[in-house]
DNA sequence: GCGAATGTTCGCTT
DNA sequence: CAAGCGAACATTCG
């Protein structure tokens, strides 16, 4: 599910309404998906904190705890953040629930459950001043939204790659949070074919991508805006399928822009949707 | 039944 | 040694 945009989104519902509550009791179903320490310890450790805010890096949540303990949560490609009563049906493939302590009695407390079908997510808590050597966190550039966000960054990481641009704005390491779905939306606004070899680029196709970063992700951002109840009543899974996509997933309907049809390659191993004639293969 | 799916990491080959 | 590539992780859906 979840791109920067989504992660984005699912910050802004579930922040504001579990800031300040006390970890009651952490069930873990599935102990493969808490990647560190073990999950007997996570949950041990974990009992009787108080969050103290959220915050997003990159496709990670952080869960801020007033020890300044952290637990760092990714979702990866299925993975799902619901804050519920506790009395709400489970999801099915719901591996991780804390019980959160909102002051009323148990069986109306609020419950924040991580689920994932394909358990490809996992979870990490790291002690206060720990270091995360763990979860790979630390080793993201630059967030798309940051000021220091430009065209002379892409160039001087990427300007010298062979490899496609497409799969150069898949890594984390360069920019954080871009995955597959952005990054055919992203290299459509910028009218840039997702195979050229990221050194074939020119100063003004860098400036392109760098303004089509920050606009298609705050954009997106901005349109996935949902409130709680719909995210509660849609199990966090709605705006998924957002109707503002232009090219992913859009194979063969015509180009929004021009109208002929859109074609779909694979590059680095990932299904790209593009258009033939705003996205030519010309190395300029 | 087969292939692909919003992500990342590991291991083997070039 | 680095880059590149496929496999692996596990499940669902068309």
């Amino acid at each position: 599910m979840p791109e920067l945009p989504e992660v984005e989104t699912i910050k802004r519902v579930i922040e504001p309404q579990i800031q300040g509550l006390m970890i009651d009791k952490v069930n873990v179903k599935r102990p493969e998906v808490v990647a560190y320490p073990a999950a007997d310890e996570f949950c041990g450790r974990l009992t009787g904190q108080t969050i103290s805010h959220m915050t997003r890096r990159g496709k990670f949540l952080v869960i801020q705890l007033n020890s300044n303990d952290r637990i760092i949560l990714h979702l990866r490609m299925t993975g799902c953040l619901l804050l519920a009563p506790a009395d709400y049906p489970e999801e099915k493939h719901t591996h991780v629930i804390f019980r959160l302590n909102n002051g009323m009695e148990q069986e109306c407390s609020l419950e924040l459950r991580f689920s994932d079908t394909r358990r490809f997510g996992r979870l990490w808590l790291l002690k206060n001043g720990e270091s995360d050597t763990y979860s790979g966190i630390e080793k993201l550039g630059t967030e798309p939204l940051d000021k220091l966000f430009a065209a002379e960054y892409l160039k001087a990481l990427l300007g010298k790659r062979k490899k496609a641009v497409k799969e150069c704005l898949l890594d984390q390491s360069v920019i954080a949070g871009i995955g597959n779905i952005y990054s055919d939306e992203i290299l459509f606004t910028a009218g840039i074919y997702p195979a050229r070899p990221a050194n074939s680029l020119n100063m003004e196709e860098w400036e392109r991508l760098a303004a089509a970063i920050p606009e298609r992700i705050s954009y997106f951002i901005e349109v996935n805006k949902i409130t709680p109840e719909e995210y509660l009543e849609t199990k966090g899974q709605d705006y998924r399928n957002t109707p503002f996509l232009q090219v992913y997933g859009q194979e063969g309907k015509p180009c929004p822009k021009c109208g002929e049809m859109l074609c779909r390659m694979v590059v680095g191993g990932r299904g790209s949707v593009y258009c033939p004639v705003c996205q030519k293969n010309s190395e300029a």
